[in-house]
DNA sequence: GGAGTTGTTTAGGA
DNA sequence: TTCCTAAACAACTC
């Protein structure tokens, strides 16, 4: 599920454990997870380290820790974190789908993730990792513009501009069902090559992107709330779903790999 | 049982 | 070389 906003609520999950200490670390180093991972250097590191801070940037998480820890998290498909309650720690159960479990007096920090389709990253040292620092800019920010926009969309000019919406590297955050949200807003149509779309669409295209990541962060990013019944979102996987806009039917297809959405009439054929 | 799932990575081909 | 697509990953639901 996660995406933008979802990925800076489940980050806020574990806010209730900053400034604890880590009486242990549990996790299952043999899972695809930690693929990569100095996991011996995370044990080791973060048992009796406290949280000091976390922050979110596109779909990556980052945790940081005395000691000198950081943590990556990305969530993958599936993926969330929690933090549970510890009222009889003697009892405690695990699920085998809880990967990594930081204890705490009072809370267990966990990290879910049924499918494995997401992945934990470990740094030791004063300052932040390179994995973290050279993450593209949030779309939300100054530094992503219009210009910087179009030259990507020339440069992946033959894919359809679905897929190109889904490049992390340009587009950070944006999910499935936001490339979906922001084409039905901007009215272009998915299938549409990035290269094609008009000085006029991109534009709109632009303005659409920051729009929905500010509204994606206010509405479900605070307390994972539905976004109102004008959103496409909310009906884009009913069985006989109309466009919100337009009352004509929703049409679907796989596009650039993707099970898509989109509106016939406002977003053309 | 088969198909599908809001994400990335990789292999292989154009 | 560069860029695009499909498959793979793993587990669950309908």
């Amino acid at each position: 599920m996660p995406e933008l906003a979802e990925v800076e609520f489940y980050r806020k999950q574990w806010n209730c454990g900053l400034k604890q200490a880590n009486l242990a670390v549990c996790l299952n180093s043999q899972t695809r997870l930690f693929r990569g991972t100095d996991v011996t250097l995370l044990e080791r590191t973060l048992t009796g380290a406290r949280l000091l801070e976390s922050k979110a940037q596109g779909k990556q998480m980052l945790f940081r820790f005395s000691k000198g820890g950081w943590l990556g998290i990305h969530l993958g498909m599936t993926g969330k974190l929690e933090a549970r309650e510890r009222k009889n720690a003697t009892s405690e159960v695990f699920s085998k789908h809880d990967h990594l479990v930081l204890l705490q007096k009072k809370y267990a920090l966990v990290f879910v993730d049924p499918r494995q389709f997401g992945r934990v990253l470990f740094h030791q040292g004063p300052n932040e990792p390179a994995w973290w620092t050279k993450l593209s800019p949030a779309l939300t920010s100054a530094q992503f513009t219009l210009v910087r926009m179009n030259e990507f969309l020339l440069r992946r000019r033959k894919a359809p501009i679905k897929a190109v919406l889904l490049m992390q590297e340009r587009f950070p955050g944006i999910g499935n069902w936001m490339a979906d949200e922001i084409l039905w807003r901007s009215r272009i149509h998915p299938t549409l090559s990035a290269g094609k779309v008009s000085e006029q669409k991109s534009k709109a295209l632009f303005r659409e992107i920051r729009w929905v990541c500010r509204e994606a962060m206010r509405i479900i990013g605070v307390d994972y709330a539905d976004p109102p019944k004008s959103w496409l979102f909310l009906h884009r996987w009913k069985p006989g779903g109309i466009c919100p806009r337009c009352k004509s039917a929703l049409r679907h297809a796989t596009i650039g790999g993707r099970t898509t959405c989109w509106c016939g009439e406002c977003q053309g054929v």
